[in-house]
DNA sequence: CGCGCTGTTGAAACTTGTCAAAGTTTGTGG
DNA sequence: CCACAAACTTTGACAAGTTTCAACAGCGCG
């Protein structure tokens, strides 16, 4: 499955975590330099994923998770009617798969956004490290965390928000993520189409399409397709607030 | 904070995991038994819970997590306008507390239903015995991978469904987690208000009794205030199957 | 360079929410 | 144990928000 010329080539492209510019975001957050070196150990490969391929599909055996290093993935389900429902959007530092370990099978698709690049982590040799090493440990643990305190932030919007709002919170959401990355918290380009979004955020494309010609018209961002520039941060938060 | 006193009665209470009649539902499934033992020694002791009364609140410091041994909760937010979301409702053998692992405080409330048990589980010791016992970390992660893929499809309810779709995938689950736990798959109590239900399923309680209504007219089942009698669980089935 | 996918906009239909009133159950204190 | 108050539930009529259907424009990929 992954030859020596791979994996070599990997290593020339700083596959190790301790060379990782995303360390600060990733599994590697706080671990002595020593320890992040056995993390190096752990992470097999390297796997590019052109934008459009898959990274995996539901109902394939679960062996690794993955660390998005460079690009965006959407995750998602088919319904049996064809229609597809979007779980999620993945950046850079971000974990791919961690809905696998229950059932050892995916249980969705992660689709590249854009092409990219993950890190490849056997979950197994994950476990195994993390009882070696208790701030791994702690780190996953918070890591698994944090996506529940997550989905549970996204049920509190599909239940309680108007189209709006929602859409409001989802730019206000990419705004910080791209921030903490060091891009431009006002000024991005959305790599998911408006159906993708609408089915994030529980609406119909149009619906989408109406709410950002909305927040254009009160001069909250000024939208080209999907180059978006926030003008109005604190604006956007108020529409949040009206009923949250 | 734990009397002596208090220990050894939860012990003549049967505190021990290997003497538990939901450890086939809880962390222990699977584990030897000799690996039980030294659960039984991890789980500190247990706690009493009265209907009504909160097991912790958002902001709290996050020190344990909680396995429901005989009881039903109900976890939520308080909303800035006082407006409260529920997020899941939980019952014997589930775990309570996972989302505070990541900022160390809990970010929910959690209160009883009905008169409720829990066992006090102290996450560092969890974490310490989990590098011990290899089944239990992979235990633990399974509950905790389980939890995200439970979110994701309330996220796909809340985000694809109609309100009476809602309400019978609802009750379905219902159905499913009374029968797991050896009680009838078509009779049970609510123990939560239709309110709270709306909540939960992202709908007003107008909207919530409304579908009960029409469920009753349609004869799938029969309610009485809190008394459900589901008459045709295919019935429900197939109203789930209509839009998804 | 054109075809197809993506996005925008309008009008009508539908679903759910809001407001209001009345009935029912639950819990408490006398 | 009863009575009363508070909380919960049901139902109707109307309003608001979202979806559906349809037409058209624009961009981008091959």
């Amino acid at each position: 499955m992954h030859s020596p010329a791979i994996r070599i080539s990997s290593q020339s492209l700083q596959v190790a975590c301790s060379q990782c510019n995303l360390r600060e975001l990733c599994l590697p957050y706080g671990l002595h330099s020593d320890e992040v070196e056995k993390l190096d150990e752990m992470v097999g490969m390297r796997r590019r994923v052109k934008r459009g391929q898959h990274l995996y599909r539901a109902g394939e055996p679960f062996e690794s998770i993955f660390a998005v290093r460079m690009g965006f993935f959407k995750t998602g389900v088919i319904l049996e009617d064809g229609r597809e429902q979007v779980t999620g959007f993945q950046m850079s530092g971000e974990l791919l798969g961690l809905d696998g370990i229950s059932s050892e099978s995916h249980t969705c698709n992660a689709v590249a956004l854009e092409d990219s690049d993950v890190c490849v982590i056997p979950f197994s040799r994950l476990e195994h490290l993390s009882r070696e090493i208790e701030s791994l440990q702690h780190n996953f643990h918070k890591v698994m965390s944090r996506e529940i305190v997550r989905d549970q932030g996204i049920m509190m919007l599909l239940g309680s928000m108007h189209a709006e709002e929602r859409l409001a919170a989802f730019l206000l959401n990419l705004s910080q993520r791209f921030t903490t990355r060091g891009f431009s918290p006002s000024e991005f380009h959305l790599r998911m189409t408006r159906q993708e979004i609408g089915s994030y955020l529980g609406l119909k494309l149009e619906t989408v399409s109406r709410a950002f010609s909305k927040f254009q018209e009160g001069n909250l961002i000024s939208v080209q397709q999907k180059h978006i520039h926030i003008l109005d941060i604190p604006g956007l938060r108020r529409i949040l607030r009206k009923q949250d």
